[in-house]
DNA sequence: CAGTATCCTTAGGGATACTG
DNA sequence: CAGTATCCCTAAGGATACTG
């Protein structure tokens, strides 16, 4: 009953799972894509400060969120120079998703008995917001 | 009028959008799931054939959705074994997050003019369905 | 303030051969 | 059929120092 079937090509390049694990599912993108969100406009050190990141890799990120059209990168003429990032419109429509990611996310943990950041939560509501906490600067966990 | 803020830890382990990318945004996992779901019940070789993936990969990607919970792997008692994966509640409900995702990237990728993988866009029901084509063995692409 | 520049580590994936 | 076992490669991220 079965046909022979001609084998076909693939590339991976062209699938979209791959595209947005690229896109947007690298560690930091989300917390960025969101940390943006929140405020309308970020700079570089209030992500710095905020995230236990690398200043390289965080430079990185930002500018593949750019390249990629989630966020703009606007230079101010100012000494020091300041730097303001903005979400694109594609960058916006994206919150839903990653409000779904994060709710699924956070009920298979819960469901799984793993500990949840407290912060994260926050961010989220999850749990009621204490902005005090929420802007409090990241400092190493002693290893 | 900035009070001082303590520092607070942070562990990434923490994080449900860390563990949704751990769990399931890796290169081949949504394949897996996305495939498994519509056949109900997958063997190791149908995802052997119908991705260029490793064995060795697939074996590795396989065992870590069932030490998740998202499917279950069952062997049958025959010569040969015959070993048949399914999903469970958890990865059926995960289904309707992967729509999301991939209908988020397909946009996008159509926005940008990048061409998209005939065949997925097939099993995703953005084209036509053509079973013959779906089920065609996977042949490698030359470099 | 907002980054570069170097150097290094690691997890995920790939190629190939072999087995109960 | 359904996998292991090896060995290898690369991209993402991390540590630290320096700069316009």
């Amino acid at each position: 009953m079965d046909e022979l079937l001609e084998p076909r090509e693939f590339d991976i390049t062209m699938d979209p799972y791959n595209h947005m694990i690229r896109v947007v599912f690298t560690r930091w993108k989300p917390f960025l894509l969101r940390a943006i969100y929140f405020d309308e406009v970020s700079s570089f050190s209030s992500f710095a400060n905020g995230l236990p990141i690398s200043q390289k890799v965080l430079s990185e990120n930002l500018r593949a969120l750019e390249a990629d059209g989630l966020i703009t990168r606007t230079v101010l003429p100012e000494t020091p120079p300041k730097v303001e990032y903005r979400l694109t419109e594609s960058g916006r429509s994206l919150m839903p998703l990653l409000d779904m990611v994060y709710d699924w996310g956070w009920h298979d943990m819960k469901r799984k008995g793993m500990p949840i950041d407290r912060l994260g939560e926050m961010w989220h509501g999850y749990r009621e917001r204490d902005w005090k906490q929420m802007r409090a600067p990241y400092k190493k966990k002693r290893s």
